[in-house]
DNA sequence: TGATCCAAGATTGTGAACAATACTTGCGCC
DNA sequence: GGCGCAAGTATTGTTCACAATCTTGGATCA
């Protein structure tokens, strides 16, 4: 492991360096985050260290209990359902907004999408799938144009990537998750606001009923 | 205008502090909020307030730019509008979650709400009826147990109070508002989720109508 | 043996001073 | 008279030292 990362003057950068590092695995859930250990990790001064806990705390990333300093923040495998719920019902909203406002540009990269990810299928290529899942809701939140609800889906995002991330690897997932996937897209490419939202929050309640069988075990 | 607030060593109290001002209008939205003022005026040191500055920010009350210092965030209608239309789907899946998980307590507190609120109607008590609207979506949240959901709504709640106050005090707007509340009741109590969670988003679509007529100008 | 208390170490919170940056005002010049 | 420029002011960002608080380990005593 990896003692110091790189040298940060400022604290925004300290904000994504600790944010990428608890992404990355590099912190693990409950690990403490002592302001002077990581201020010489950075290469930053104990103050930015500060600051960009504070802000990690706001977003939930991170615990700060007072005089007791900050720790990485598990989400138990309850509140990564609870999280998921209200993913469906925004996402959903965000389909709906898609299939309303979507421009010829943005149906036809769906449709892209959606071709490459029969072909990742076929091919049985897992991580590709994956990625074009991650294109797919993207692709839909930047078409609905609905900024609020894109920043609190990415908020959200945040605090789970760990389990979402070991959702697609799960063996016979992709055969059940892709004529969701391909049913969102025709909904929205059909212009139909109520069907693109019911195929969203079906997909992931979908996902919700999955969630158990990863558990909240560690990354290998 | 009080110049002294009180008197506050700690951050957290810092961070109330400003916050409800922001609140109750007394700092009004793209003011400035120089960090040495309100060292002075909250009776506490530059660094508390600054940290409390970073978190406020994180929750979407302050901006703050580089260099430039932070500012009272102003929410434009549009915002609001996309706050309400993500406030309208989560808040529906707590309804939704209600009807399934409501203990009888809970039903026989949103009965009391309900006939409480025929009785401000009947009196023509504005404010009884905006206290009691609040009290609904507070009790609909709280029996639907979702903390995810709960505090998600309290984060975007915090940025449009000010549009969701001069709401309740439109003429008229009770004799529409109050139907919608009395179903959002009886589909808890009759346990039907589905019906819940649609009455739930029929009110807060009506909220949404209603939102261009209040504006953004100052309150009086 | 076990619990309790106290002291030392570790860590966070606070305060003041200093440096860096953006904004403003006044002056000179065209 | 308007425009560019430069010094001055206001404000934020950073650093450091110190105080307050929590944790840990061992000594003391029933």
């Amino acid at each position: 492991m990896s003692v110091v990362t790189s040298a940060a003057g400022g604290t925004e950068d300290v904000v994504d360096l600790v944010r990428t590092a608890i992404h990355e695995g590099e912190f693990a859930p409950n690990q403490r985050l002592v302001e002077a250990d990581l201020s010489v990790q950075f290469g930053a001064s104990r103050a930015a260290v500060r600051t960009a806990l504070v802000q990690l705390a706001a977003e939930g990333l991170v615990e700060r209990v007072q005089n007791r300093g900050a720790r990485v923040r598990a989400v138990s495998l309850g509140e990564a359902i609870e999280i998921s719920e209200v993913r469906m019902v925004v996402e959903g909203l965000c389909a709906a907004k898609a299939a309303e406002r979507a421009t010829d540009e943005d149906l036809e990269a769906l449709r892209q999408i959606g071709d490459d990810m029969r072909g990742a299928v076929e091919r049985g290529d897992v991580f590709a799938y994956s990625d074009l899942n991650r294109r797919l809701h993207t692709a839909v939140r930047a078409a609905a144009g609905q900024q609020v609800a894109e920043g609190v889906l990415e908020r959200l995002r945040g605090q789970n990537v760990r389990h979402q991330f070991r959702l697609a690897l799960l063996p016979g997932r992709a055969s059940v998750s892709l004529p969701q996937h391909l049913e969102i897209i025709e909904a929205v490419r059909a212009r139909d606001a109520a069907r693109a939202e019911a195929a969203m929050r079906a997909h992931l309640a979908s996902v919700i009923e999955t969630l158990p069988q990863v558990g909240t075990s560690r990354l290998p």
